[in-house]
DNA sequence: GCGGAGCTAGTCAAACTTGATTAACAGGGG
DNA sequence: CCCCTGTTAATCAAGTTTGACTAGCTCCGC
């Protein structure tokens, strides 16, 4: 389901109530329109999806201030809460739920225990070794390799892919062993996201330079 | 659009005249399923989307050897041949285009000629140098880095993931320049398809093992 | 004091993706 | 011979994603 409902999730949780422009926003400012789906289409549906499944409870409220149609307000249930941190987890531990899953994840791990943290993502790099070699077993059988042409060329890439994802992940684990951040229960930690009325300096429309999908 | 116009279009060419089934087979045999979104609902999918497109033409044919429904053929139309060699040019050129258009133009690259690779390989390396350097100027302003606390993991993890990927490609045009495989005009090269009557070693419901999306 | 540019907030149809399901036939066991 | 399983081939409904569009409001210049 990509990782939509994971940044969904997340970004109403910081501001504890908070209509569909202020997901969208903080969604820019992460830049993650530019490496997830999170394109206002997706985000409503997510929303309305969620709401409809009982993971948010949906306010009608006030015809808005500042113009434009009136605005629901959303809040994380219980429910909610509990499948943001599965997606959470999920993300930081299992390549499957892809690399967006992962920035998403990141970006939210300071919501849980350092020591949490550091065991996801020693799962992850240890799932990435086991799919190497249950690839490399698979695709290179006594015939040696060579017998895929060309073709071989694409395993080949996705094992570097795993093998450079594994890379990084261990020098995270190494900033994060090494202190760096502040994590749930060591006190007020970072919060990436905008604060009522602030403007938001990636505002929708504002190309930014070398925009990558 | 994804990859899996490419993929398709790809498979129907090297048949010359294919059913569904077929496609599906190739592609399962190529690994996609696992790397892409290439999954039967979605093959069929866009074989019935090209077709109304004019990329494909579509015969109703006999009522299936060996059970089953019906099934329709596919050859690619002259226009179906252009989309084709512009999905291959566009996924080995652009990174915007994503790594499963990557991989599924690997599988294709040797119906180019070698220079022509070259280039277009060459021409990523530099879109992503470029890509490079507009984030870093965009995201590490005067104030310094780590102003963006763990969210600067996420980018950070962007810009490594652009700069191995470079690196690989760098790796992969070594290879190419240095006669490996056999391109467009340079006799019989390797056709990754599988035979009439062939048995697909990854039939459908044989797991394989470590299954990665 | 008005007109349009631009922001705010969201909707919508069309396309795409997914996983389950259908349907036809082949072959083997009892 | 008849049922049951497996294979071949494809469809379908439900959910997602996309990009374009709507519509209210403010503010600025003239």
């Amino acid at each position: 389901m990509s990782a939509i409902r994971l940044l969904v999730l997340g970004a109403v949780r910081q501001h504890g109530r908070a209509h569909g422009y202020q997901v969208r926003n903080d969604l820019e400012f992460w830049g993650a329109h530019e490496w997830s789906n999170a394109k206002p289409g997706s985000i409503y549906h997510a929303l309305k999806q969620m709401a409809k499944q009982g993971l948010l409870h949906a306010y009608e409220t006030a015809p808005s201030t500042a113009g434009g149609p009136p605005r629901t307000e959303y809040e994380v249930t219980e429910q909610g809460t509990e499948e943001f941190l599965a997606l959470l987890r999920a993300g930081l531990a299992d390549p499957e739920a892809g690399t967006d899953a992962l920035a998403g994840a990141i970006g939210f791990m300071v919501e849980l225990e350092r020591a949490e943290v550091l065991a996801l993502l020693n799962e992850r790099v240890a799932a990435l070794r086991q799919w190497r070699e249950s690839v490399t077993e698979y695709y290179t059988p006594d015939a040696g390799p060579g017998q895929f042409g060309h073709i071989g060329e694409i395993m080949n890439y996705w094992l570097d892919s795993a093998d450079t994802g594994a890379e990084w992940t261990r020098g995270l684990i190494r900033r994060v062993e090494g202190g760096a951040y502040t994590f749930a229960g060591e006190g007020e930690h970072f919060v990436g996201v905008l604060a009522e009325g602030q403007e938001n300096p990636y505002a929708t429309g504002v190309p930014h330079p070398g925009d990558h999908r």
